[in-house]
DNA sequence: GTTTGAATTGAACGGGTGTTCAGATAACGT
DNA sequence: ACGTTATCTGAACACCCGTTCAATTCAAAC
C-alpha cells in the first residue's frame, strides 16, 4: 500500500520538474546533466528515473504541458474581432510574463526534441497561431481590420508579443498593465482599417 | 616562410568556421562536439586547435563577426525618419534572411557565452537597437511618428522583423520583396502619426 | 514490534567530452 | 635533392554523460 504521509514521492516528482525547468531555461537542455538536476533536487541521479523514463521525456513533458495550458487557458469566443484581438494580445503577454522559463524553453529547445515529439509540439503551436489568424480573418471579413496578409500578420504579431519576455524585468520602468496597454496600442495599429 | 600554394590552412580555417556555424545552428553549441565539427571538415579533432584556441572562442567569433557585420552593413543617415525607418526595416529583413544560421546562433546561444563574451555581444546588440530607437525618436520629434514609448516600440519592431527568420522558407508562397513590402507596411502602421 | 514495499543510494556500464602533444606527413624555398 | 616548417594525425589525459540495478533505508501498516 502506498504511503500517504511522510512519503517523498509526491514532493520529489514536482521538484524534479521544477529543477529541470529552471536549469533547462538557464543553461539549455543539452548543457544540463541529469546529475545536475538531481543535485538541485537533493537526490542521486538514479532516483530521477522514478519520475521520468528519460531526459528527453522530461523536456517533452514540460513543453507539452506549457502548450496545452496555453491553449486551455484562452479561448476567444466573443465573435467581435477587435475585442477578441485585444483579449488575445493582453492574455498572450500576461501568460508569457507569468511563465518566462517555460516560454523560453518552448522556443529554444525545439531542436532538442525527438522528431515525433517535435511534431506534436509544432502541431500545438500551429493551433495557437490559427486562433489568432481566425480573429484576424474575421476582422477582415467584417471590414474592421485592414491586413494585406493574415498569415504574415499572425506571425508578426506573435513574434512582437512574445518578444516582451526578452526584455521585461519585474520591477522595471513599466508595470505589466502599462506594457499591456502599449503593446495593445501597437497591435491595434498594425491591423486597423 | 609560409607556404602559399598547396597549403590547406587558408581553406581549412574558413571550413572550420563554416562547419561550426552550420552545426551550432542545427543542433546547438552544447550538443555539438569538437570531433563532430572536425569530421564535418574532414580532419581530426586536434587540428581544429590550429584555427581556434577553444570551442568557446569559435562560438564567440561567429557571434561577434555577425553583430559587427550587421552594424557595419547599415547606417541610417538620411535624416528623414520615414525613409530611414523603411531602409532599416528592409535592410533588417534582407540581412537576416541572407544569414539564417548566424541569426539563429546570435539569438539562441547567448547563454552559452562566457560572461565577458556575453557582455561584448550584448553591447553590440544594444548599439543596433539604439540606431532604430534614434530613428523613432527623430520621427517623434518631427511629428511624423506617434509612439507612446520609443524603447518598447524599438523592442517590438525588432522582435517582429527578426521573427521573419522563424517561418520564411526560400521558394515559399511569398518572395523576399513581397515579404519586405508587407512587413514595411506593418512597421509604418505601428509608428504612424 | 515486525513486516512490507516504496523511495533512494551508490556503484557500475559503455561511451563521449574538450584539450594537449609527440610524432608523422608533405609542400615549400633553396 | 634537401632541409624546413606549416599542417595534421592519433593516442592519451582526466573527466562527465545517460541509464541501469542490486542493495539499502525507513516510514507506514498491521
Amino acid at each position: 500500500m502506498a504511503r500517504t504521509q511522510g512519503s517523498h514521492a509526491e514532493t520529489t516528482g514536482p521538484k524534479v520538474r521544477e529543477a529541470a525547468l529552471k536549469l533547462f531555461a538557464r543553461e539549455g537542455y543539452a548543457a544540463v546533466s541529469m546529475r545536475r538536476i538531481a543535485a538541485e533536487v537533493g537526490v542521486q541521479a538514479g532516483a530521477l528515473y522514478l519520475y521520468t523514463p528519460d531526459k528527453q521525456t522530461l523536456l517533452f513533458d514540460l513543453m507539452r504541458g506549457h502548450m496545452e495550458d496555453l491553449l486551455a487557458d484562452f479561448a476567444p469566443g466573443s465573435g467581435r474581432p477587435v475585442a477578441d484581438l485585444e483579449a488575445f494580445a493582453r492574455h498572450h503577454i500576461r501568460y508569457h510574463l507569468d511563465r518566462p522559463d517555460l516560454v523560453f524553453i518552448a522556443y529554444m529547445e525545439l531542436r532538442n526534441l525527438d522528431p515525433d515529439n517535435f511534431r506534436e509540439i509544432e502541431a500545438l503551436r500551429r493551433r495557437y497561431e490559427d486562433r489568432l489568424e481566425a480573429i484576424l480573418k474575421a476582422g477582415v471579413a467584417d471590414g474592421v481590420f485592414d491586413i494585406p496578409d493574415t498569415k504574415l500578420a499572425t506571425m508578426a504579431l506573435i513574434a512582437m508579443l512574445t518578444g516582451v519576455t526578452t526584455w521585461y524585468r519585474e520591477g522595471g520602468r513599466l508595470g505589466r498593465e502599462a506594457v499591456g496597454d502599449i503593446y495593445w496600442d501597437m497591435v491595434r495599429k498594425v491591423v486597423r482599417a
